[in-house]
DNA sequence: TTTTATGATCGTAAAATTACGATTTATTGA
DNA sequence: TCAATAAATCGTAATTTTACGATCATAAAA
């Protein structure tokens, strides 16, 4: 006999997904890595310390400021890229809810 | 001119990546917090608990294996999953010294 | 105004993910 | 031995991701 499979995924569980997913390739980490270092917002350099072409990291800057990680703003010619305080303590926090769920068992089964 | 772009991702940025992306699936931090509630280990009643077919679970569930998140033991006729200490606190910690890399910044420009 | 530089977007190809039903493998119980 | 159950794997379709060159839009500089 088959349970009725009622679950759907939770808001929780969608949103830390989201944050993961964006956090789920090298060149993003590689970006935010740049953008934590130095603590002054930058530009298109980024580009240059990312060993792909422009238009390839300006589609992950793009996929990051989606789930609100980071954000641009436009200053003349140029665009000044930063971590977003907020959303990036709210990815975070809800991360590190997660992880913090885990108490070691004393179970022997694994 | 263009410099030379030598930086290949590191390895701790693919390894952070590759957990972020293990992370990156509603289902599978559904299956982890399953895990993560019910301290002994579990088996397939997984499955019961998703809104998804016994195939797709299982392959998340190897997904979820392939980066050490979890581990599963034959116990008999079922399979016994549960939560790999060692490589869950690891991806813990790691993704946590990136969340913790962020200092609030004073500058004006975002 | 025309050129130049910056960075987004478009089009597209290749690869990876997600999901499912069907099949296979292995073990327990009849 | 034979049926039943649990879970992995296979085959496959649909979608998403990743990457790039080319083009476009905008602002600064000439």
């Amino acid at each position: 006999m088959e349970l009725t499979k009622t679950a759907q995924f939770t808001d929780e569980d969608i949103l830390i997904a989201r944050y993961a997913k964006a956090l789920g390739h090298p060149a993003r980490i590689a970006i935010l890595r740049v953008l934590l270092e130095r603590k002054a917002c930058i530009c298109g350099d980024i580009v240059d310390e990312l060993p792909l072409s422009q238009s390839t990291v300006s589609q992950h800057l793009k996929e990051l400021k989606e789930v609100g990680l980071i954000q641009g703003d436009i200053d003349g010619k140029k665009v000044c890229y930063c971590i977003n305080e907020q959303v990036w303590k709210q990815a975070q926090e809800t991360l590190g809810e997660l992880f913090k769920r885990y108490t070691s068992c004393d179970n022997n089964c694994c």
